[in-house]
RNA sequence: GGGGGUUUAGCUCAGUUGGUAGAGCGCUGCCUUUGCAAGGCAGAAGUCAGGAGUUCGAGUCUCCUAACCUCCA
C-alpha cells in the first residue's frame, strides 16, 4: 500500500464518520513558543487551549511535520526523520475514550479490501496510563484485546502535555509486534524495537501545573471539556505496510534516496557508512524542499538557519559519497516528484525552490572552497613547526568562524597525516553552547510579559474587530497593562496598554502597521492610541497616552481609528497586492512575497530574487500597476475555504493562519490574495503609484519601496521641480541632463586632476626656494629648513622625500624641515642610506628636535616625522639638529 | 538573541611595534609577436564600509553604527 493511500483511508475513514478533513497546514504557524509546525495538533491549539471556538467538533487531518532537535540521530536509526507525517483524528468536546480507541482498532484491523490496514489483531498491543482503569476496560470489554497484551505505564511513557502548564492528559499507544526475530518477548515494556509503536492517543482532560519536563509537575486540575488528540505516523505506518525496514525505504523516500544513489553511483545496502548518508540525504533533501515551499530562506538565524544546515547536511554528504558537481537541483527534483500525489502544490512552487535550493548550494561551495584554503595555510604551518595535531581551537574556528564541516577537518587531516584533537574540539563546542543558552535563560524573563495578557484573554474573551465596517465603536476596557503587569488604573500623563473587548483598530500584522486614534469617555477621559500590537492571538493592545482623565478596568469608551491615517495605510496595502501581482506576472511566480510593510502612503515589498531587478522589469512593473489604477477595479473581501481560494489562483502567503475560512482580497479580477488587512474600496483611490528604488536586504532577497496617493504626487511634483532646476541651471532639456551631468563631473575631475598636477609641479619647480640650497657639515649634505605656511604637512613630506631622491647614493644625506599651522608645529626628518650608515638616522634627528618643541613623534632611520606644541622652539630646534649632525660628522 | 569573522583599486587579496597605501588579474596606450589564458614597456584607477575618539600623525589603537559571512540557541 502506497504512502498516498494510506493517507487517504485515513481520511476517508474518520470522514465516514463525521469528521471534518482539514488540509495540512503550513509549516510555519504564527506561534512565537515554535520554530516549525512539531505536531499535528498545532493548527488546533487555540481549540484546545479554549482561545477559539472549534469550527466543527470532530477533525481529521494529515498534517506535514518538521523536528529538528536530534538531526544528529538521523539515518543512524530506523525511525528518526526531520520530515514526517501525523495523521491524526481530533474531538473538541465531542466523543471521548469510549469511541477514539475503538475507532483505531477498527480502522488498524479492518480488512484492506474493506478500506482498513489489515493488520492481524493478535500483533497488536497496547499501552495505558497507570492508573488508567477506564482505558483498560475499553480496551479489553469493548474491543476484545486479552489483558495480557495490554501494559501499564508510567507518567514519562504515557502522560501526555506540551511541556508547558496547559491541557494534558493520560495517552494510550498501540504497538505492532515485528516477531521473535526483532527482539525479546514481554511487550513494549519489555523491548521497544520489537514492539513498534504505531500511534498514540491522547486523552486530554486534565491541567497542567509550573515544572519541568516530562514528570516534574503537578496536574492541577480538570479541563471543562474533554479531548480527543491522536497521532499516527504516516511513514512508519507505511514502513510497516510495505514490509520494508525503516522509514527510509518506503515508496517516498526510497524514490529520492535511489536519485541520490544514482547520482553519486552509491549502492545502497552495501555498506552502513554510504547507507546513513543516503538515508541522510532522502530525508534531509525532502524537509529542504517543503521549508522552501512554506516561505523559509536559507538563512544565519531561526528557521532559515535549521533550513542551512540541513541543506549543507546534504550537501556534504552527496559530497562524501562521491558528488563532484552540484546536485541540489536534481534532488530537488526528485523530491517533487514522490511527494506532489499528496502535496500538489509541491508543483506550483517547484521552480521557486529548486532556485533557491540551487544558489544556496553555490554559497556553501564557496564556503568549502575558502574552509580548505585556510585549512591547508594552516595544515602546513603545523608541519613546518614539527607538529603533528590540528588543536582544538584550530578546528573550531575552522567550524565556527568559517563553516568549515567538522568531519572534513577530520578527512582532510588525516590525508595529511594529521591528528585532530576531536577532545578539545567538542569542549569549545560545549562552551558556545552554554553560552547561547545562558543568554537564552537571561531572556526568558521578557517572555513573562505574555502572561499578563494570557490572564486578560482567560477572564475577558478575544478582541472583537470591527474595523472592516467601521472606524468608530463603542467598547469596554478589559485589561490595562503597564510594563508587562496589570494595574488597576492609568491616570494623566501614563503611557499605558488598553485592551478592548471589541475594537476598530488595527493591530499590526501581514506587514499592516497598526491604526492610531483616540479613546475617549462620555466624561471628557481621553487617551491618545499611537500603536496596536497582537503579543497573543486575538487579544488587540492599544499602546497609548492619557492625555485626560483617569482610565480602569471595565470603563465603556468610545474608540475612534485616525482616518484619514487609516486610509494611507489601505492603500499603500491595497498597492503592495497590485504590486504583488504585476512583480509575479513579469518574473514568474517565484517572485513571492517575503514580507512588507504597509505604512501611511508608503510600502515595501520584498521578495527572493537571485540577482537586481533590471530598470526595464521595474518600469513595465510601474507602468502595469498604475494601468490597473486607471481601471478603477472594485476592491472587495470574501470569507471562502481554502479549497475555493486556492481554485481561485489566490496568492497565498507563509504562516497563514489555521482553520479552512480564509479571507481573499481581489483587486477586480486581477489579484486575489489571502489577507487580513484592511484595503481601499477601488483601485482609483490609491492616484498614483511610484517606486522609489530597489535594493537587496540579503542574500537572494530584494526590496521594493513605493509611494502611494498623495504622498507619490508630492514625491513627483518635488522631483518636477527639481528636474527644472536643473534643466534651468544647466541649460539644456530634461533627458539630456544625464550626459551633461556625466561631462560635467567629467570635466571637473580632469580640471582637479591638472590642478593636483600644476600643484606638484609648482611644488617641486619651488622646492630650492622650501628646502633652501643646502649645507654641508662635513662630510654629510643636510638641508635644514622651515617650509612656508601654503602647503601642508603632508606636502612638505612629499617634498622632502622627492628632495632627497635627487642626490647621488654615494653622499650621506639629511634633511630636516619644520612647519608652523594651527598654533603647533610639525616636523620631518629623512636620511638617506649613506647617513643612516654614519649612524645619523632621521629619528634620531627628529628626537633630538623634539626636545625643544614639546613634541611627539617617531618613525623609521629613513623618515620620520612628528610635532608639538612649543612653536617658539623651532629655531633652538634647528641648533639641536645642527648640533647632532656635527657630532655624527665629525666621528 | 549570544559568540567569532570580514569590509583596502573593476575583481581576488597583502599591508609588521601607529610613520610615503601595495601585489596579482583585469583595464588603457605603445612596442613585440602568425596561432594559445603569449611577451615587453608605460599609464589610469582608492572618501582604506560609515561616524566619533586617542595622537604631532590612524588602513593600523578604542568606542559606536551598517552590510555581509559563519557557528550556537
Amino acid at each position: 500500500m502506497d504512502s498516498a493511500e494510506i493517507r487517504s483511508r485515513f481520511l476517508r475513514f474518520y470522514a465516514d464518520r463525521g469528521h471534518q478533513v482539514v488540509p495540512s497546514a503550513s509549516l510555519l504557524l504564527d506561534d512565537p513558543t515554535l520554530l516549525f509546525v512539531n505536531a499535528g495538533m498545532v493548527p488546533f491549539k487555540p481549540y484546545f487551549l479554549g482561545e477559539a471556538p472549534a469550527p466543527y467538533p470532530r477533525a481529521t487531518s494529515v498534517q506535514k511535520v518538521v523536528r529538528t532537535l536530534d538531526i544528529e540521530e538521523v539515518g543512524r536509526t530506523t525511525r528518526h526523520a526531520s520530515f514526517f507525517q501525523m495523521a491524526g483524528n481530533f474531538s473538541f468536546g465531542d466523543y471521548f475514550k469510549e469511541e477514539a480507541i475503538p475507532f483505531a482498532w477498527e480502522l488498524l484491523t479492518k480488512s484492506v479490501s474493506d478500506g482498513g490496514y489489515g493488520f492481524p489483531e493478535e500483533k497488536l498491543w497496547a499501552t495505558v496510563y497507570l492508573d488508567d482503569d477506564e482505558a483498560i476496560d475499553i480496551w479489553h470489554k469493548k474491543v476484545g484485546l486479552p489483558l495480557d497484551r495490554i501494559q501499564r505505564r508510567g507518567q514519562a511513557d504515557n502522560f501526555w502535555s506540551m511541556g508547558v502548564p496547559g491541557p494534558c492528559g493520560p495517552c494510550s499507544e498501540i504497538y505492532y509486534d515485528r516477531g521473535p526475530d526483532h527482539g525479546r518477548d514481554g511487550g513494549p515494556v519489555a523491548d521497544e524495537d520489537r514492539y513498534l509503536e504505531v500511534w498514540n492517543l491522547v486523552f486530554m482532560q486534565n491541567i497542567r501545573g509550573e515544572g519541568p519536563g516530562k514528570e516534574g509537575y503537578p496536574i492541577i486540575g480538570d479541563l471543562p471539556a474533554k479531548n480527543i488528540d491522536t497521532g499516527m505516523g504516516l511513514e512508519r505506518m507505511a514502513a510497516l505496510l510495505q514490509g520494508v525496514d525503516n522509514i527510509y525505504e518506503i515508496d517516498t523516500t526510497r524514490g529520492i534516496l535511489d536519485r541520490a544513489a544514482e547520482l553519486t553511483g552509491a549502492k545502497y545496502g552495501k555498506d552502513h557508512k554510504s547507507d546513513v548518508a543516503l538515508r541522510v540525504i532522502a530525508d534531509h533533501a525532502r524537509t529542504c524542499a517543503f521549508l522552501i515551499g512554506d516561505g523559509v530562506l536559507p538563512g544565519n538565524e531561526g528557521r532559515g538557519y535549521v533550513l542551512r544546515r540541513l541543506m549543507r547536511r546534504v550537501i556534504r554528504n552527496m559530497r562524501i559519497l562521491g558528488a563532484q558537481d552540484p546536485t541540489m537541483g536534481e534532488l530537488i527534483d526528485a523530491t517533487v516528484l514522490t511527494m506532489a500525489p499528496q502535496y500538489p502544490e509541491l508543483n506550483d512552487e517547484a521552480n521557486r525552490i529548486r532556485q533557491i535550493a540551487v544558489a544556496e548550494e553555490g554559497v556553501f561551495i564557496q564556503t568549502l572552497k575558502a574552509g580548505i584554503t585556510i585549512f591547508d595555510t594552516a595544515a602546513s604551518k603545523i608541519r613546518s613547526s614539527g607538529g603533528t595535531t590540528v588543536s582544538g581551537e584550530q578546528a573550531f574556528t575552522l567550524h565556527d568562524t568559517f563553516g568549515f564541516p567538522f568531519d572534513l577537518t577530520l578527512e582532510m587531516a588525516a590525508e595529511q597525516g594529521l591528528e585532530v584533537d576531536e577532545v578539545g574540539f567538542r569542549s569549545l563546542m560545549g562552551q558556545q553552547r552554554e553560552r547561547a543558552k545562558a543568554d537564552a535563560r537571561e531572556r526568558k524573563s521578557g517572555l513573562t510579559t505574555s502572561t499578563a495578557y494570557r490572564e486578560i484573554l482567560e477572564h475577558g474573551g478575544r478582541t472583537a474587530f470591527t474595523g472592516y465596517s467601521e472606524v468608530d465603536s463603542e467598547a469596554t476596557i478589559i485589561g490595562l497593562v503597564s510594563e508587562g503587569a496589570t494595574i488597576a488604573v492609568a491616570a494623566q500623563g501614563d503611557h499605558v496598554e488598553i485592551i478592548l473587548n471589541r475594537s476598530p483598530f488595527y493591530a499590526e500584522s501581514g506587514g499592516q502597521l497598526g491604526d492610531r486614534g483616540r479613546i475617549i469617555t462620555n466624561t471628557g477621559c481621553v487617551a491618545d492610541v499611537y500603536d496596536v500590537q497582537m503579543p497573543v492571538a486575538g487579544l488587540f493592545v492599544h499602546r497609548a497616552e492619557v492625555k485626560r482623565g483617569e482610565f480602569t478596568q471595565g470603563l465603556s469608551v468610545e474608540a475612534h481609528v485616525d482616518i484619514y491615517r487609516r486610509r494611507a495605510i489601505s492603500r499603500a496595502h491595497t498597492a503592495t497586492h497590485m504590486i504583488h501581482r504585476a512583480f509575479r506576472e513579469e518574473l514568474g511566480d517565484t517572485a513571492t512575497q517575503m514580507g512588507s510593510e504597509n505604512a501611511p502612503g508608503r510600502l515595501r515589498f520584498d521578495f527572493p530574487s537571485p540577482k537586481a531587478i533590471s530598470p526595464t522589469v521595474m518600469q513595465t512593473v510601474e507602468g502595469k500597476v498604475n494601468e490597473m489604477l486607471l481601471e478603477d477595479l472594485a476592491v472587495t473581501a470574501q470569507n471562502m475555504t481554502q479549497e475555493q481560494a486556492r481554485k481561485m489562483g489566490a496568492m497565498a502567503l507563509f504562516g497563514e493562519k489555521y482553520g479552512d475560512s480564509v479571507r481573499v482580497i481581489s483587486v477586480g479580477d486581477w489579484a486575489h490574495e489571502l489577507c487580513g488587512g484592511t484595503h481601499a474600496q477601488r483601485s482609483g483611490q490609491l492616484g498614483v503609484v511610484t517606486f522609489l528604488g530597489e535594493g537587496s536586504i540579503g542574500a537572494g532577497v530584494r526590496r521594493i519601496e513605493a509611494l502611494v496617493g498623495a504622498d507619490a504626487y508630492q514625491f513627483l511634483a518635488k522631483e518636477h521641480i527639481l528636474v527644472s532646476r536643473l534643466t534651468d541651471m544647466l541649460k539644456v532639456p530634461a533627458d539630456q541632463l544625464p550626459e551633461r551631468i556625466e561631462r560635467t563631473i567629467n570635466s571637473l575631475k580632469n580640471a582637479e586632476r591638472d590642478l593636483d598636477r600644476v600643484k606638484a609641479a609648482q611644488l617641486t619647480a619651488s622646492l630650492d626656494d622650501i628646502i633652501g640650497i643646502g649645507e654641508d657639515i662635513g662630510a654629510i649634505r643636510c638641508w635644514i629648513f622651515q617650509a612656508p605656511t601654503t602647503i601642508d604637512a603632508a606636502q612638505m613630506r612629499d617634498l622632502v622625500m622627492k628632495a632627497k631622491g635627487r642626490n647621488r647614493p654615494e653622499i650621506p644625506v639629511v634633511m630636516f624641515g619644520t612647519l608652523i599651522a594651527d598654533g603647533k608645529v610639525s616636523a620631518i626628518a629623512t636620511a638617506n642610506e649613506k647617513a643612516v650608515e654614519l649612524g645619523l638616522g632621521a629619528n634620531q634627528m627628529l628626537q633630538a628636535a623634539l626636545a625643544c618643541l614639546d613634541g611627539r613623534g617617531g618613525g623609521k632611520p629613513d623618515m620620520a616625522q612628528g610635532g608639538g606644541s612649543n612653536i617658539n622652539g623651532v629655531d633652538e630646534a634647528v641648533a639641536a639638529v645642527k648640533a647632532l649632525i656635527a657630532t655624527k660628522a665629525a666621528n
